[in-house]
DNA sequence: GTTTTACAACATAGCATGTTTTGTAAAGTT
DNA sequence: AACTTTACAAAACATGCTATGTTGTAAAAC
């Protein structure tokens, strides 16, 4: 019945502009839902407002994602994505000192989880306060996933001889380390990151220098 | 005005029957309280239920405890006692396998996190579910300390040629992972264990090996 | 392509109600 | 002397009701 459309989707192949306005719209609707996310709860914030504060028509929001789950989703994945490309930074690509490196991320982790209110969201289940963005974070298990699956891919891409089980053991011990001291803080940032590095530097060293494994 | 009595108080020096009957008296409360909370959770039972349970007045239960949030607290107090001393068995006494010894600790932690609804309450914030319990749970900062505490002095008694801040630094580490996997579970206790042992086994080795510490 | 208007379904906040539970006190029982 | 029973005020909680707000969808207007 369609003439000239070919088998593919609409929104798949696209005029570089209209592409781009699309993603511009949505990430001003991202970029709104942010903003007043620093004052109230998710619970508190409705669809209107958020695009209100976009300059767009409620609608607008609805064509855009479906529904107010969806767009909670693709928040928190925004949300944690730029998160990891933080960490990721921090840790650099020197593979001389490894120590410290893993130490720079930790810390920028830390820091951010203190600060960054999606971050507390998604990471410590704060009970009298938002609750709702848990929809995806109910069990954390993704985000841990995720966060654990992008560490190791890091570790192996700068300590190319290490091995790569022992990338995702320390990749899983760390994420896990730095989840427990974001949602029971010990001392500051900086110290939790000494006490962490000196109990996992005998592990990255064995990793790293015993690179006679089977 | 007081004829005989001593300076101190009624209760600290008390003929050794009527102590043990204080204690009976209490033991019973809370085992009562640990029985109905297999299958309702604490804020769905009474203080009249306590005490019908333990075959006592609510009155005395109220004479023994002063309020319902006391008794939560000795209840929780309790339970967070025998769990302790549960995982310190498990760890054994025997200092020739660390490495088995803590693998031992950690299944029995996990097992019981399982099952125990009481660590339940106090390890995983649940959200829908009970919340009640955290009255001193709200951040779970006593009871990290308190274990790490005891830990600590459980690793140093066995393992007496290990220097003192690497014990806490391996305790300290060691409860954070427990607590960690018993929230966000991987797999099955056992590999958990499996894995936070692989990952500290160095540490382990460099604490109880090199002691030729400063 | 976006906005406006409209609308049904659902969720939420407030309120008046009756019931339960807490915490305390005094009198009765063994 | 310790426990139970009875009694009671204050607070917490459940219930049913109403009013208001929000979501999600559709159609007409710009």
């Amino acid at each position: 019945m369609e003439a000239s459309a070919p088998a593919s989707t609409v929104s798949t192949n696209r005029r570089p502009y209209q592409q781009a306005a699309r993603d511009l719209l949505r990430e001003s609707l991202l970029d709104a839902a942010a903003e007043l996310m620093a004052d109230a709860p998710w619970s508190e914030i409705s669809m209107a407002a958020i695009a209100s504060r976009a300059g767009v028509s409620r609608q607008t929001l609805y064509n855009e994602f479906g529904s107010r789950d969806e767009f909670a989703q693709h928040y928190a994945l925004r949300e944690a994505d730029r998160f990891l490309t933080t960490v990721e930074d921090a840790i650099g690509d020197d593979p001389s000192d490894p120590l410290q490196a893993l130490r720079e991320g930790f810390i920028v982790f830390l820091d951010a989880a203190e600060n960054n209110p999606m971050v507390r969201h998604i990471v410590v289940r704060d009970p009298g306060a938002d609750e709702l963005l848990s929809l995806f974070t109910t069990r954390g298990g993704p985000v841990l996933e995720l966060a654990t699956y992008r560490l190791t891919l890091k570790i192996s891409s700068i300590w190319t001889d290490a091995d790569e089980a022992d990338a995702r053991t320390l990749a899983e011990g760390l994420v896990r380390m730095a989840i427990s001291h974001a949602s029971l803080p010990g001392t500051s940032p900086a110290r939790s990151a000494d006490h962490v590095v000196a109990l996992l530097a005998p592990f990255i060293a064995q990793a790293l220098g015993d690179s006679s494994n089977h």
